[in-house]
This record gives C-alpha cells, structure tokens and sequence, in this order.
DNA sequence: AGTTTATTTTAGTCTAATCAATGAAATTTG
DNA sequence: CAAATTTCATTGATTAGACTAAAATAAACT
C-alpha cells in the first residue's frame, strides 16, 4: 500500500510564503496596511498563534513593520532587525574587524571598475559625488560630519556600479560597515594631518571616475586603502 | 511628573536576545538540547504562545532546528532557511542573474589574491583541490558529478581565503550561487567540448595557487569567467 | 533476541480570555 | 464655538488550557 504524505509543512511557514507571494506579484505593496490579526487568521483559516508565529518571522525578516494598537504594515525589505539579532552570533567567530576591512577594501576596489563602466548611466549620481566632495571640502573639522560624508560617498558609488547584488550586498553589511568606517575615521584622524589626506583620495577617485580610467580608479582606491590600513595599525 | 518607559520590547525578542547571548557565551553549543518548550516556557517565565514566536524566529534565523517529537537543538548558523524565504523577495527587483554572475566574478577575482597570499597557511586545503580537480578528470562524460564538483572546486578556494566575511558572504549567496553554476555549465556543456576547457581553467587556476603566482591566478580566473560569459550569449 | 504494542515525551495547533497601546468619537470645559 | 479631555472601539501583546501528531522509550509478547 502506497501513502502519501499529506501536508508536514508548518503553517507559520506556508504563511509566510504566502505573503511573500502577494508581495512579490503585486497585490502586496509597501505600506499596505494587513488586515487585523483577528480578520487576517479568519481569512487563512488559521489560529491567532499560528498567524502571530509568521508576525513574528516576517517582523525580523524586515518585511512587515508591526505597530501595536495601529496593525501590521507591508515594509520595503530592511535588514536592520535581522542583521541586528545575528551580528553577535558573526562576531562570535574570532577576529572580525580585520576581515571586515579586508573585505571592504577587496569588495571596493573590485567595483570600482564596474564603476568605471557605468559612469554614463549615472551622471546625476556623479554630480552626488562630486557634492559631497565639495561638502566634504568645506567640514574638514568636523570629524562627525566628515563620517557621515564619507559614507555617503562610498554609498553613492557602490550605487553606480549597477549591479543589484552588489548594492543588496553591501546593504547587508551597511550597518556594520557604518561603524567600522566611523572607527577607522576616528583612529585615523587623531593621528596628524589626516582630513586633508582622505580629501584627496576621494577627490582622486572620483576624478579617475570621470575620465573613465578604471586603472587610474583602481590605483587611487588602493590607495585609499593602503593609507586607512597603515593608520590603523 | 517624570515616567519613564518600562518595558516596551516584545518579550519574543527578549527570548530570542537571551539565547543568541548564551549560544555567544558558550553556555549553548551546537548540537545542545534545549528543554522542552513547556519547561523552558516556565523557566523564562512567559508562555509558550511567546516562546514558540521565538523558536520561530529562530527556526528562520538558523540557530534552532526544531523536530517534532524530539525537541529543539542548537544549530551551527544555516543561511537556506533564510535565504530561501528572503531571495524570492530580491527576485523581484528585475533581472537578478546577470547581476549575480558579475557579482560572482568580480568577488572571485578579487579574492584569488587573498587565496594566493594563505596559501602555506592551508596545505590540506590546496590537497582537497587537487582532489577535486582528479575527480571532474575521471568525471568529463557526466554533467551532474561535473557540476557538483565545480562548486565544490569554487567553495573550497573562498574557504582558502581565510576571511571570514568572504565566506560568510558567499555561504550567504551560495544557495543562488549553486543554481547559477549549474545552469551555467549545462547550458556550456551543450556546446561543443567544453568540459575540457572548463578542466583546463581549473587546473590553471590551481596551478597558478601552489606557486603562489598572484597575476598568473588572476589571469587564469579571468580567462574562466570571460569562457563561462562568452559561452553564455 | 527480535518484534510488536502501549506509554510517555514533545512539538504543532487551536480556542478563548485578558492586558495594553492607539486613534477616533463623544464629552466636557473655557 | 473651539480646545482640551475623557471615553470607547480597534488592534496588537500575552497568557492559560486543551487537544493532536510525531518520535522516543518502555513493556509485552512471541
């Protein structure tokens, strides 16, 4: 006699397929506000509990955005509470920082070139640059801002080399990312004159940008980095 | 009158907190039992309805395998839970594969030179290789063996890398990595000889690693992922 | 010993009730 | 009437208790 299975699969987890489903299809937009967990339960024909497991799963995913006494909204993907809740279990993997750094830098400099090769597609993008760097010119006291600016910076170009991958990538480790960059920007500018130093670099990269010199861009990036690695040690 | 806000944060993520801080601690291992749920309910001091979110969530995090019947274990962190959830999600913001290839071939480039650089630091590493190198010789008639052992060959040279963000990472993308690479070669295979080709580039690139020669390794990946674009058009 | 059958343990699910935060409507107040 | 306040309906947060189903264990029976 044959049997076959009929249905293992928890429900928490068929829900939230399904809403991903309606997500991903349309019918399920940003900012759509679900129906009320009560309702919500009626309409899948399940439990309170079984919908408020997948709540929960969807909340840490960065999918709903849950309020109480207002309800549950449809949010644009965020990887904040997620990466949030599995950094300590990353960090726990001996030393981190340095292979974060490493990373960066060899993530960078590679995309530097797809950079290169997209520079007319993006010419609103590179007159971001470009005020940034202007910014950049007129804060060079402020250590906090020239943070903020620096990130901003790299940001606007990871977005200008085009490839979806690299950008959600790169999102995921932004929020890591941000503070090792403002470490690295503290512990380097506490040593001398700095500032003016990581001023030129990005004005270097972003003129090797221009002139689409992928060589010229790689070189400036690595230089970049040598000089934020040196400092560092 | 001052008040000041007592206790606004979801007790599912309190519980959720307090066990990544154990597994982090060490008092949690992997492979550990956790006690049943009605037992750990009464030991947090909340119900089960809250607990079992919490198990949910970390079912999807990847930290708990939770079997029915036998209990829940701590787990090693696995990305597919999550990833397989999430990447229909990233699906949806238009074409993904061609991304992805570029991704994958900029961030092996790049990495060859992390790999040339440890490489007396993983002799056993560099013996797996050759192994697996042996193997798709003795393996060139069946596509199947082939492709598993392209990933194989691909996984084990990240590993070489000795960055623990490079790994991450890809493990992260693997799931989708692993598709792309049996398309690829299927979609190779079909045309003409081209799994001696592929042998070639792969023993060029291990070549290339034992003597430690970084441009040769550079090149020899190069020439890889421009034969793998080229066959692809 | 080896197999089969109960029993127990444990996760999966559901129902129903209460608590707490929010926003809107009704009420009071100036 | 207009503004502030209170009340109340809505909605998420949490709990308690029951029952089902799967797996492991113990017991019974060849």
């Amino acid at each position: 006699m044959e049997i076959k299975s009929i249905q293992t699969k928890k429900i928490y987890k068929n829900i939230v397929e399904q809403i991903i489903f309606l997500i991903r299809e349309g019918s399920l937009k940003s900012g759509d506000k679900l129906p009320p967990e009560r309702t919500l339960a009626e309409m899948l024909d399940v439990s309170r509990a079984s919908l408020r497991e997948a709540l929960s799963v969807m909340e840490i995913m960065g999918i709903v955005d849950i309020r109480p006494g207002e309800g549950s909204f449809v949010s644009d993907l965020d990887v904040l509470p997620f990466i949030s809740l599995v950094l300590p279990l990353l960090l726990k993997e001996g030393s981190f920082e340095d292979d974060l750094i490493e990373f960066r830098r060899l993530i960078e400099i590679a995309g530097i070139k797809l950079v290169c090769k997209n520079v007319d597609k993006n010419s609103e993008m590179l007159e971001e640059l470009k005020d940034t760097i202007v910014q950049m010119e007129e804060n060079l006291d402020d250590a906090e801002t020239g943070a903020r600016l620096d990130i901003k910076f790299h940001r606007i170009l990871f977005s200008m080399g085009n490839n979806i991958v690299l950008v959600k990538v790169l999102e995921y480790l932004g929020f890591i990312l941000e503070r090792t960059v403002k470490f690295n920007r503290n512990s380097i500018l506490s040593k001398g004159d700095s500032a003016n130093m990581l001023l030129k670099h990005h004005t270097d990269i972003y003129d090797a940008i221009v002139s689409k010199d992928e060589n010229a861009a790689t070189k400036a990036m690595e230089a970049h980095f040598d000089f934020v690695g040196s400092k560092l040690l």
